[in-house]
DNA sequence: TTCGTTGCATGAACATGTTCAATATACGGA
DNA sequence: TCCGTATATTGAACATGTTCATGCAACGAA
């Protein structure tokens, strides 16, 4: 992913980066976000306060980095748990089934990261933009899939469904994050509710049916 | 809207609030959201810092607060100007439009005030669960007007409809607001291409004539 | 009018994210 | 081996949102 010069220093500094990044999960975790502070990282992490600054560009860069490893085991949980022979709609809510249990248990976390993720302005993180992309290909993916096997119209640009569908889920987050006990399965029905409408314009079938 | 005792003291406070309220908006304009400071517009309104705050539960409420004016302005501009006897398409549409526009004459401002919106954690403002009330006030209306008329088929839940195209602008928000200096046109055919995903799903029409 | 009460106004103090000049030390060439 | 350079590390200093004890002026009852 990127190259390191194997140097001792270079090492070094990869570790305490390391370190600080454990100190963040566990204080992030017992604490929240909100209550947790640089100087507590630093203090647990048993180094400066300027030397997590120096690794991070901020606290919100140093949330996502430490999200970061949760985030992955998330895509590929989503990759090995999803239904190979199921609709696209049962597949896409699956993984966002995922998701959504994933922030109820860490909601806090969740809030903020989603709250820094939406407004990226200047330079958005790497890990972000990663976020972004790997949401685009999933989905992209599964409905040219569907798409494929008849289930969506050929006319139905799968790029522009995908943006649609993306876009409902961020919103169903946006709505379920604001609430101090986000319920997983609430929003899941909400998501469904919303993907249908979507998917229903572009079954194939007549809308007269139902 | 609000009773006021009319006291001497009452009519006091409530201009001190409104002279903060000037020196905000006036900063905020200028300087924009992040650049303008509690002191500054203390000095700026001629205040203590503790009075800004005491009337300011803090600085987003502010912000909040100062936009109000420009707010309902907006609702009144999208009632006023709405086209009566055009399909709901091209009447949402147009009020998305109206509120873009805004959004590209003061990007830095809407943008925080947005990204407070979508997580109005624990007790969220009265202004913004009214700037939401409003909307759905709005969009729900249209919504059920446009299917006594025929344009969407009966059995549609206008809530839920309204919903997945509220959602889909909040995304549309977020991804335009994301940008430096945001594009209404592009923001409005994105909305645009979103929307009619969603509008195909509920049209009385056939699905293959496009 | 007088006096105790109420509550707005105040700025110093606090909490915390962020910056920066100083320091130490690994590095690589002479 | 020795030295100049680059850079990781550091904590004090800074910027700024937020809190709080205090003062003071308006209020209303006697």
């Amino acid at each position: 992913m990127h190259e390191t010069r194997s140097t001792w220093r270079d090492l070094q500094k990869q570790q305490t980066r390391q370190i600080i990044l454990e100190a963040a999960k566990e204080l992030f975790e017992t604490l929240g976000y909100g209550k947790t502070t640089i100087r507590a990282v630093a203090k647990y992490a048993g180094v400066g306060v300027g030397t997590v600054m120096s690794h991070f560009k901020d606290k919100a860069s140093l949330l996502s980095a430490a999200l970061m490893g949760d985030w992955e085991r998330l895509i590929e949980e989503v990759a090995a748990t999803t239904p190979v022979d199921a609709n696209y709609r049962t597949q896409l809510l699956h993984a966002a089934k995922i998701f959504f249990e994933y922030y109820a248990r860490r909601p806090s976390l969740s809030r903020n990261l989603l709250k820094e993720a939406m407004f990226s302005l200047e330079v958005q993180g790497p890990e972000l933009t990663a976020m972004d992309q790997a949401a685009r290909e999933i989905g992209v993916r599964t409905l040219r899939s569907a798409q494929q096997r008849g289930e969506i119209r050929p006319d139905v640009d799968c790029e522009v469904m995908h943006l649609a569908l993306f876009g409902e889920y961020c919103f169903v987050c946006t709505v379920g994050l604001s609430q101090p006990e986000p319920d997983p399965d609430q929003m899941l029905a909400m998501l469904e509710s919303l993907t249908d409408l979507i998917a229903r314009g572009a079954s194939p079938e007549s809308p007269g049916t139902k």
